[in-house]
RNA sequence: GGGCGGUUAGCUCAGUUGGUUAGAGCGCCUCGCUUACACCGAGGAAGUCACUGGUUCGAGUCCAGUACCGCCCACCA
């Protein structure tokens, strides 16, 4: 008796169609307020210790890539985890303002519509920016919300908000009081496409072939002063066009064909200025000539070397990399141009010596791809040394923990050869430098809103005083994230509640750019680690391993995806399919079999619900399974949930989150379904069985499939919630999943475990020998077993389930194998299946299969007598026997033992 | 130039501290619509665990080296 309609049990219709309900189930949480920690539906223990996420913020102004995807699924699924188990959680959503990557897309925008930024002005762009991330937020939200996150969307925070700004400037304020934050003139990368500096590591150093040319310079005659025609010095360089700024050409100190040059002036071309010739041990004697033109102004090696010897740096390039204030007719000439014509000059002059091509790393810049400039700038920098080496401190001694381990060799590495960090930018869109300058040049640096009422130094009036134009760095705003969204510098409740937070999950790309920078600033501005642990997720690629990139047009659109399959197979399949730290790769076939995963769940549970015993009632409350009437079957359900349940806790423990949906999908598709539901099927069809015999199998079913959905609700949240509404619950059981509680582990019942393993074991030999001999199919065939004394009452109770599962009937018991072969007809298909013996009783129109039967057995004579040998050598080898552990050579005696048996039963089948 | 990771079935990947016969999904082959599911069920074939050497009673697992692929860091102009 079932409530099976045509078209749905119990409110789950026939079909599984994800899109068809995931919209209304995440209404329902947002209606129930189950997602903030203190929210009406939170089941939160108040007293349990908050677990903390706050999400890396997305850029507003992109769309929502499978990185975004993955991540959210990832902090989700702990998030909801840390939920069902009643601590107050909190999952705090963000976006980015992507400073320099939101500049770059709104000015593409604004081109196409005439515009650039100078022609709009800093205001007006700045309101076109507002204007633009107010349509682009929408979008970023609504993805969020569609993949399933279960934000804390009252705790929504944007890194151009109110609480970001506060924080930005009192960060630097302080970091500027404790010296830590300083102004100075230095060389740094810009990006003359950009109009901005760059930090070190937007610079993509990108092998590229360019060109070495040697070029002659003339050494002055000290009696004339005047260029020597015939001395000269040849230096190699792949930029000609800094000969315009060159201070120095610098030798090794012991080469011996420079020694005599070494004091002695050089005359630069075109500028016609003389400098020294210098000796210092960063020459490489072996590169080019050996001799090294400087120009400090526009090299970083130069530039150090340039500090070394105290000499002048001139700067010929301007913003946007054109030569400039030479006095040579180069002026006004782009750098290349410049370049072209220095050479064919040079070349005229007889002193353009060789050009050959050559292997080089160019450094560009990671947003436009331009070619990065050094230049002298007057900017703010981070003095990292003393910071790098708290959030040393803080992974050596263990308070934060990065995982996969491995990252902390890279984590020591970078952060031990440190540089200061550049934070000005020459940008609108971002949080502006709090620094103000009166006409003296002193700074003041100011929290306030405001800006400061007078210079610091000088006492002049606000009035006098001017804002530095600069913004920051958009990773400075970004790496006070993990406190600046919950209220600090302020005492506020959800920073002394939720801080430090529990896990920071992001990709391994960017553990420079921002990990390590909120490590150290929050170490510094809070004192304490802003995280335990930092899980690092590897990249997502394409089918083929290909980085996702819009160029290459192999990006996969996540809301299509959940359009067609479902945000929970995306999930799964993302989460299935990850190791920490590793890039990943994704395609159809891996979210193909986690969409079959879920529509097996979603057929399992309309089975369960639809084979409910017409004893019990359809809104009946949850019931416990009659232990009185649980058969072997049932028991062995139960412990195999419960082995999930340890498996799950485990992976969760370990951050191990492909293993735990191996054991989910194990769990669940082939113990639960292949074998719990198909044994269940047995008693519940069998109307001969008392009520509550059938009604203590449905129970167990329920039960079995209550915590399945639960493990597996923080992975796929939204189809475990629908057919968790179907099933019933508890008296205590809330209204919805996402706050039910997880599960506690079971006992296990290992005598079930081991009955039910022997009924699997005989029931697939049976079927595999009535494959192998072309058995049809459909047949229903008489058998005969030899069960040992030890498993006779547990072959009795089973005996049903036998029959069903290997289609045998009749089945009859022997109780030794005598009996059994001489009961049973030579021509029958012998089966060995562990300790059990069975023959398959065919009949004469079978008979003639019975040849591919013997292979079988010859097939498996040869392994099993393998195996045995193998078994006898490592026996037989006294040094394994004297040093292995003794369970292990206890169990390699049982081994040897059993397959003599085994092999000793085949040759008997065989007749030999 | 350093450092890190990867190399396991045709493909994509698991493989905990060394321990019986190395697993999964997809694909492939043979069957099957048995009243949850053909997005399914049953059965099967398929791997010198990159290579070389070492440690060990025993190595996919530990050590040393090699090759190839990928990533990160790095001031030969």
């Amino acid at each position: 008796m079932t409530e099976t309609t045509d078209t749905t049990t119990k409110g789950l219709p026939k079909a599984y169609r994800p899109a068809d309900f995931e919209g209304a189930i995440y209404e329902r949480w947002l209606a129930a307020d189950v997602f903030a920690p203190d929210g009406a539906g939170s089941r939160a223990d108040p007293d349990a210790e908050p677990f903390t996420i706050i999400q890396p913020p997305p850029n507003i102004t992109g769309s929502l890539h499978l990185g975004h995807a993955q991540r959210t699924a990832v902090e989700d699924l702990m998030t909801r985890h840390a939920r069902m188990l009643r601590r107050p959680t909190l999952f705090l959503p963000g976006l980015d303002h992507a400073g320099i990557a939101a500049q770059f897309v709104l000015d593409r925008i604004i081109a196409a519509e005439g515009e650039t930024r100078q022609s709009l002005g800093r205001e007006r762009y700045l309101e076109r920016m507002w204007q633009f991330i107010n349509e682009t937020r929408e979008v970023m939200l609504g993805q969020q919300r569609r993949v399933g996150g279960s934000f804390d969307w009252s705790r929504l925070r944007f890194t151009m908000d109110e609480f970001s700004s506060r924080a930005v400037r009192e960060a630097f304020f302080r970091l500027h009081r404790d010296g830590l934050a300083y102004r100075t003139e230095a060389l740094v990368n810009w990006c003359p496409g950009c109009r901005t500096s760059v930090s070190d590591l937007e610079v993509i150093p990108t092998p590229e072939t360019g060109k070495l040319w040697t070029i002659r310079y003339h050494l002055i005659d000290a009696a004339t002063g005047q260029p020597d025609p015939d001395a000269t010095i040849a230096v190699a360089t792949t930029r000609p066009e800094t000969i315009l700024g060159d201070t120095a050409v610098a030798v090794h100190p012991d080469d011996p064909r420079y020694g005599d040059f070494v004091g002695r002036n050089a005359r630069i071309p075109f500028v016609e200025r003389d400098v020294p010739v210098i000796a210092d041990d960063a020459v490489e004697r072996d590169f080019g000539t050996g001799a090294v033109k400087i120009t400090p102004a526009h090299d970083n090696d130069d530039y150090e070397m340039g500090r070394r010897h105290d000499l002048p740096m001139i700067t010929v390039l301007d913003d946007t990399a054109a030569v400039t204030g030479t006095g040579t007719p180069f002026d006004g000439l782009d750098r290349y141009e410049a370049r072209e014509r220095i050479l064919a000059d040079l070349a005229a002059r007889g002193d353009l010596v060789a050009e050959r091509p050559h292997e080089m790393l160019f450094g560009r810049c990671q947003r436009s791809n331009d070619v990065i400039e050094p230049r002298l700038k007057t900017q703010w920098f981070i003095r990292t040394g003393p910071l790098a080496e708290r959030a040393l401190a803080a992974t050596r001694s263990g308070r934060t923990r990065i995982l996969p381990e491995h990252f902390v060799k890279v984590w020591e590495h970078w952060l031990t050869n440190i540089r200061d960090w550049n934070v000005s930018r020459q940008l609108w869109w971002g949080h502006q430098i709090p620094a103000w300058y009166c006409p003296d040049g002193h700074a003041t640096v100011s929290a306030a809103e405001g800006g400061p009422s007078a210079c610091d130094v000088c006492g002049r009036p606000a009035s006098e005083l001017t804002q530095d134009p600069d913004i920051f760095d958009t990773w400075f705003s970004s790496g006070l994230w993990p406190f600046s969204t919950l209220g600090w510098p302020d005492d506020a409740p959800d920073y002394r509640r939720f801080y430090p937070t529990s896990v920071m999950e992001t990709a391994h790309e960017i553990l420079f750019f921002w990990v390590a920078r909120m490590m150290m600033l929050g170490l510094h501005l809070t004192d304490r680690e802003p995280f335990h642990t930092v899980y690092l997720s590897g990249l997502i690629r394409d089918a083929e391993g290909l980085k996702m990139s819009k160029t290459k047009g192999n990006v996969v659109d996540p809301l299509a995806v959940m359009e067609e399959s479902g945000a929970d197979a995306l999930r799964f399949a993302l989460i299935h399919g990850a190791t920490p730290g590793l890039d990943q790769r994704f395609g159809p076939r891996k979210l193909e079999s986690a969409r079959n995963f879920a529509n097996k769940l979603w057929n399992a549970t309309r089975f369960v619900v639809g084979a409910r015993p017409a004893t019990i009632e359809a809104n009946s409350p949850r019931l416990q399974p009659n232990a009185a009437h649980l058969g072997a079957a049932e028991r062995w359900i139960l412990s195999r949930a419960a082995a999930t349940t340890a498996d799950v806790d485990r992976a969760m423990a370990d951050y191990a989150f492909g293993d735990m949906t191996r054991s989910l999908f194990d769990g669940i598709w082939s113990e639960f379904c292949d074998w719990g539901l198909e044994l269940a099927k047995v008693r519940l069809g069998d109307d001969t069985l008392p009520a509550e015999v059938r009604e203590a199998t449905w129970w167990t079913l329920v039960e079995a499939l209550d915590t399945y959905l639960r493990l597996l609700h923080p992975v796929m949240p939204f189809i475990t919630e629908q057919l968790w509404g179907a099933l019933p619950h508890w008296a205590t059981d809330p209204e919805l999943l996402i706050v039910a509680r997880w599960p506690g582990v079971g006992e296990r019942d290992l005598a079930a475990e081991a009955e039910v393993d022997a009924l699997i074991d005989l029931v697939r030999a049976l079927r595999n020998a009535r494959a192998e001999a072309h058995v049809e199919p459909a047949s229903w065939l008489p058998v005969g077993v030899a069960v040992p004394e030890a498993l006779g009452p547990a072959f009795e109770a089973l005996r049903p389930a036998i029959e069903r599962l290997a289609r045998a009937r009749p089945l009859e018991r022997y109780l030794t194998r005598d009996a059994l072969h001489g009961a049973m007809p030579d021509h029958g298909l012998a089966v060995i299946a562990g300790e059990v013996e069975a023959v398959i009783g065919i009949n004469e129109g079978n008979a003639a299969s019975a040849d591919a039967d013997r292979a079988r057995l010859e097939m498996e004579l040869a392994d099993a007598e393998g195996f045995l040998d193998a078994a006898r050598g490592r026996l037989s080898n006294e040094a394994f026997t004297s040093k292995a552990p003794p369970q292990v050579v206890e169990g390699a005696r049982a081994r040897e033992a059993e397959l003599a048996d085994q092999v000793e039963r085949l040759r008997e089948r065989l007749g030999r």
